[in-house]
DNA sequence: GAGATTTTGTAGAACGATATACGTAGAACA
DNA sequence: TGTTCTACGTATATCGTTCTACAAAATCTC
């Protein structure tokens, strides 16, 4: 009880690692090794740190160990908030973060456009404020541009088939394989002119790996002619106008594969404005599996990825680089064709 | 270019106040006030050293500004990823942050139950990483929890009626009147009984609010004896359940008000499935107004809440507190019905 | 039982900003 | 010419941790 120290702890203060040392009767770095889960320390001091600990409910804060050593804080970078496929990309990481130190910080990373920019504004952000490490979801940089990120932090990218040496981790479903599926299916259900609506611009890998997978898969069942690949951007007027055209056009498809459940969402809604039914008319398959393909008035046939595992996966891989992994690992899951009456077998043509 | 300094600045290194300093033959004091905007610079200092900051590319580290002063970071708190209405407050954020030095990280608050909770896991976690400020949006907590929040941080709540004296300010849109033009515009197409498909737990505000619109209009408009109010949590299995039973009950109602446009999705497939028809079986309102509700399939009409709007004033509330008001404001704007089909102008029965 | 090794704990200097307190140079005033 | 302001800059303590270096105690080794 005795204030001997120059400055007496002024009350309604936030606690501090000092006042849990003096609590517990011993040194301010023995309480900083417990919380490091450093080594050297005994199970009695570890016990009588940790019971001040949750007396005085002491929790460190996060600026000042970031000052010196880690932040306990990863940055989760989105490229839009919109589809909901992130959010079990979101919750996967939450999982396997909840027994960890660890706290996930998200962003929106809106910069379109600017793709050989050195970075971005949030990336930016997310490093002043001292990330321990980064997981990026869907960038659309160049690979050299994460390259650099990652020789600044622990990286993880997912959706990103291009790998930059041992400078990050990816995590991907195998997108060439996820296309394959889609116009397997599509053939066994009787379509044959299968367009894909692609995402313009076309600078990221997994965008060329499903076009390559459509490419291929068409050719070897036999179908090569009937190759058509059309693209727009995310823009909702984009979509519909390029839906249209292909809808429209002299060789109208009996099919079209698009880039998400949200473009996916998108080509319904023109198709039946124009009075097409779906699926008699024209097919369509989405990407992703996202909660609203099991809707009745969408029953949007689609592609799992996985999201939560996905999510799960990155967030396991950023620790154990920031825990001192130095080569590059990179996983892969499956992707699963979800069948629905959007793509239901096609009736024998009158 | 003297090399005093017991401390020799390792090259590689991330630039500091120090070296800025240096450059531009100021003290680190005076980097400091240009950073902060201090009072006591003259032009030709300030612009000296800006000079140098642009030169070196430096950038102040947030933790050790947390350390003494803000960290120039606001944290926004959401209840869930999947609604697209979450998007639209985001950027509404974005946008008023984006000419300050402030950035939002944001988090999901997936404490579900734990009502009365001294506070929750993100939050605390927000705190500890020194947020200048928090915007929650949809709290499930108590306004006793919020009142004490807002006593240790600066606080903006949006959707929480409820005011907790000068701890924090509200945003909101008026979801007794947003309510009341539901029940008006569906009894102005010819629906009478109109049910409501609130939500569950009716802890907070909004729900109460639109509920008690919902109520008055109703009586107001003579409907009094048609007073129908279910409701449902998040979850979609239980809208389903929830609305399945609505539609099959012995008094079928002709119109249903949903408590957000993702359960009205969920209510337009599973009266779908059941073989009804929208809305000559049944109509359908929604609430937020999503991009979701033009499509053709749900042509959802909705309320629109402006959720950038929302988003833009929360953030321009915050960072006056932060910058030092200590009374409460609320803001509060006004909802507007957006028509569409899926609750249109009723046939005359046949 | 002496030296070597390992384990456990401590002292105190960082980390990179902010902010207080103070010094100094001009300007304004008498 | 002195005095009093005011505007502008600076020196330096400080924030709450981590982490290096080291001391003391316990254990091992032969």
């Amino acid at each position: 009880m005795s204030e001997k120290e120059p400055t007496a702890p002024r009350s309604g203060e936030r606690i501090t690692i000092r006042e849990v040392a003096q609590d517990a009767g011993v040194s301010v770095a023995a309480v900083s090794k417990v919380l490091r889960d450093a080594y050297g320390v005994s199970d009695a001091l570890r016990a009588k740190v940790r019971a001040s600990m949750e007396k005085l409910s002491y929790r460190p804060r996060a600026s000042a160990r970031g000052m010196r050593g880690r932040t306990y804080t990863i940055g989760l970078i989105f490229p839009d908030l919109r589809n909901p496929f992130f959010a079990d990309i979101y919750s996967g990481v939450n999982a396997a973060l909840e027994r960890t130190q660890y706290q996930a910080m998200q962003g929106i990373n809106t910069t379109s456009g600017a793709l050989n920019m050195t970075s971005s504004a949030l990336i930016e952000a997310m490093i002043d404020r001292q990330m321990d490490g980064l997981v990026i979801i869907g960038p659309n940089m160049e690979t050299q541009v994460l390259t650099d990120l990652g020789a600044r932090l622990p990286l993880v990218v997912i959706g990103q088939h291009d790998r930059g040496g041992d400078a990050f981790d990816t995590v991907n479903n195998d997108d060439q394989l996820g296309a394959r599926l889609v116009v397997r299916y599509l053939m066994g259900n009787g379509y044959r002119k299968i367009a894909m609506l692609s995402l313009s611009p076309s600078n990221s890998s997994i965008i060329q790996q499903r076009e390559i997978g459509y490419r291929l898969e068409m050719m070897e069942l036999g179908a090569g002619d009937a190759i058509n690949i059309v693209r727009a951007s995310q823009v909702v007027r984009d979509v519909q106008v390029t839906v249209r055209r292909l809808l429209s056009g002299p060789d109208r498809p009996d099919a079209i594969f698009c880039w998400t459940d949200l473009m996916a969402f998108e080509a319904i809604s023109v198709a039946t404005e124009m009075g097409l039914s779906i699926p008699e008319d024209v097919a369509i398959v989405g990407y992703d599996n996202t909660m609203f393909c099991d809707l009745a008035q969408n029953s949007l046939a689609s592609v799992d990825q996985s999201g939560e595992l996905l999510g799960l996966q990155a967030a396991r891989m950023l620790v154990e680089r920031i825990d001192g992994r130095v080569t590059a690992e990179h996983f892969m899951v499956p992707p699963r064709i979800v069948a629905r009456a959007s793509a239901g077998p096609r009736q024998p043509q009158d």
